[in-house]
DNA sequence: GAGTGGTCTAGACCACGGT
DNA sequence: CCGTGGTCTAGACCACTCA
């Protein structure tokens, strides 16, 4: 049942087949996994080393235990990723539930890659993308400007529906009509001066600083899926971190 | 031995009653702590309870395990913080070795603390800190404009040498001169123009865009002790973050 | 080779969430 | 009440480090 490394660690080799269940969706979101008692007699392992692979995918955010109901596969909110880097003045904080800025799709075409999106995408220069560009609001003003690029394979179903049927957030949409499961996700940030372009998308003055983030999201099976790159302005933004 | 609440898991009194062995130096970093059978005998608890514990606070960073060797107080590296922020051009790549950016000290003096500082180092208004203006340059180029504040308390030698000796590393001074060690740092950053003042202290032109950093670092014990203010040009600004 | 942490087992009892 | 994960025990053997 486990054909991996012989010379791995038991729970490392448990851990590589709970994560490819996972992948495989023979286990679902939203439905418990089996059981510790049942895992170990599955497996043929105690069943402390059960809980010792369950243990490392839960410091890596794939599974979320929950005393007396048990354990689940956990799906990112990526909603606070946006939180975490930009602070907004909400006069709705009253009303509990973080808010999600609206979204309008300004454009939608099938192109083909430039260089560094190919490379991200592990895609050849010659295949088929889908771009889209996306207008993000918060409270009817422009937040984020963002460009995202998409392998036409996996997303073919997103060229069919009516781009005002889109909603606020895209990581629903690719579940429901593409199969596509957003895991994971690696952001790379940097600054730049507004130029014509965005000044005018995001309303600011030429030349303010804006903050760029590069974001390229992978399902459970660590694929590549979206290659997304958002611009909003500099004096928004907001970020916070801890060092040990 | 173990006064913590009785209700809290054994585990947590263990790690608890750990963490205060390190803030009052019982245990000191560079020598390996007790072995866990020797832990386990003088907690009286189960080998297991005490890996629990231990591995607790390896997650948290303030321990470092070595297999053969024992388990170590980790020092953090501050280096790196500066280095996942900026990147620089490094001609220097060949000779192996992260290069330390130099430091020179523009001025020291005791002032009290604007409000903000005294708030985040938790002194009165009233109370006397060292300010430090420091200029740190890498290739003879300057990086980053730095404020630094002290508490006098802790920090009242800092004021007896020469500030040419400082060298280009704070942090080991703090150690050598003040016996204080800084254990963890929290950092929060923003964007904004450079004033005239930052710009010509950066050599950049005005209203250039400017990260900030903020940070306020602290010792084992959780108490604060340094908060420091550092600005620079934000072209050179690069941060990356994995979302799970 | 002696001593350390790393992996693994096979149990026990407790605390919590649902029925 | 039952079943879940959470805590805890008392061992065993292995892999690594250092003298």
């Amino acid at each position: 049942m486990l054909n991996a490394d012989e010379r791995l660690p038991l729970y490392q080799r448990l851990k590589d087949d709970m994560m490819a269940k996972i992948a495989n969706r023979e286990w679902l979101p939203e439905l418990a996994i089996p059981t510790e008692i049942e895992l170990s007699k599955a497996y043929s392992v105690s069943i402390g080393t059960i809980r010792k692979a369950v243990e490392v995918l839960v410091a890596e955010g794939l599974l979320e235990r929950s005393q007396g109901r048990g354990t689940f596969i956990r799906k990112p909110t990526f909603v606070n990723s946006l939180f975490r880097f930009f602070r907004f003045h909400s006069g709705t904080s009253g009303s509990g539930g973080t808010p999600v800025p609206s979204a309008r799709i300004l454009a939608r075409q099938l192109a083909e890659p430039p260089e560094p999106v190919a490379a991200a995408l592990k895609l050849n220069k010659r295949s088929k993308v889908i771009r889209l560009d996306r207008l993000r609001l918060f409270q009817e003003k422009p937040l984020l400007i963002e460009e995202i690029w998409l392998p036409h394979t996996k997303f073919a179903r997103l060229m069919e529906i009516d781009t005002s049927a889109f909603g606020d957030l895209l990581y629903p949409l690719y579940e429901q009509l593409c199969g596509q499961t957003v895991a994971s996700a690696q952001e790379t940030l940097t600054i730049e001066s507004a130029s014509p372009d965005v000044a005018e998308q995001l309303q600011i003055a030429l030349n303010q600083p804006v903050v760029v983030i590069d974001r390229l999201a992978s399902g459970y099976d660590n694929q590549p899926l979206e290659w997304r790159r958002s611009r909003g302005p500099a004096d928004q933004f907001h970020y916070q971190v801890d060092i040990r």
